[in-house]
DNA sequence: GTACAGTGGTTACAATTGAAACCAATGTTA
DNA sequence: TAACATTGGTTTCAATTGTAACCACTGTAC
């Protein structure tokens, strides 16, 4: 429907943007399908939105945090940990205990149910994840990683640095 | 503050989840910093939102489209374009006007002002970019063009053809 | 012609999100 | 000890977003 042909791959001008090679952009559009789709899945068989999600799998490898540590582990903001923690206290996937050594601190964990919750979406989540790469050949993947890395990098000096001439 | 220790590079048990090496995980996370960064720079200049931007840049390559093509393009839904559509019309940024042929089709265009606002954001766009690859070699940069791409095809397919499994 | 499906686009309403205000407990200074 | 800043976490309210219903127009079948 578009007409490309007078934006030839050899031939752009400089004060153009072409949207659909500009990094940010085709990280956007990648992200949004990757985790739509993937929250499609386990969200309909286990109710569970994403950030909940999130916040089972970090306690899944690492138990007794609190919620400040969450934050700290997943760059969401406390107020989508505190949303996402009481819907998984009503869920009875997680406990909540008081650190009696610091009274406004709780101690969050997976409860059993949670831990079984957690044990068949891991395999669930892994299963995308190998069908997204699968077209990928070994060094690419291994590429794909450390590429990953260095932009995670620097993407966070950005949040804590502030931005680019500023 | 976590103690990372207890997993090793080496030894990851397979019914656990790595979440900091989880790709869809990674890839969330760095859109979300890239994305709130740039429209930091230019939301707050310009006073544009991030699908306005994105409309903005499709009339800036592709003049004369209606709503639906843009749909088409960017994969944002047409409610999104609506209203992005309607706020760069507030703002003066674009023009709108009917297609004789057809009076349910509007076409779109950046207006005189919409063009140098565009033309003042693709620099400060591309250098978002440039120094978000800035830490990548050229092979590297090579390679994660082509990744995405494969990436991007394989998620697409997920969002047309339905879930793994089902 | 008239019916009726399909398309372009907007509106309305509910759910999600984010920023800021807030409460309670702790730490720090004097 | 009293004052005040800091931290952990929740609540409130406004802005953003997504889904579905909707209106206007077009194309097709009869």
């Amino acid at each position: 429907m578009i007409d490309n042909q007078n934006t030839p791959e050899t031939a752009v001008k400089q004060d153009e943007l072409r949207l659909e090679k500009f990094l940010p952009y085709r990280l956007s559009v990648l992200s949004n399908r990757v985790s739509n789709a993937i929250s499609q899945a386990y969200g309909a068989r286990f109710h569970l939105t994403i950030p909940a999600w999130r916040v089972m799998a970090i306690l899944g490898r690492f138990p007794d945090l609190s919620a400040a540590e969450l934050v700290e582990q997943t760059a969401m903001d406390k107020v989508a940990i505190s949303r996402a923690v009481s819907s998984l206290l009503k869920n009875d996937y997680i406990t909540r205990s008081e650190d009696p050594a610091d009274r406004r601190r709780q101690v969050l964990n997976l409860s059993e149910l949670g831990r079984e919750v957690y044990a068949r979406i891991v395999p669930l989540a892994q299963q995308y994840e190998n069908d997204l790469i699968a077209s990928l050949s070994s060094e690419e993947r291994e590429q794909l990683d450390g590429i990953i890395e260095k932009l995670l990098v620097r993407a966070k000096e950005w949040s804590e640095r502030g931005l680019i001439d500023e």
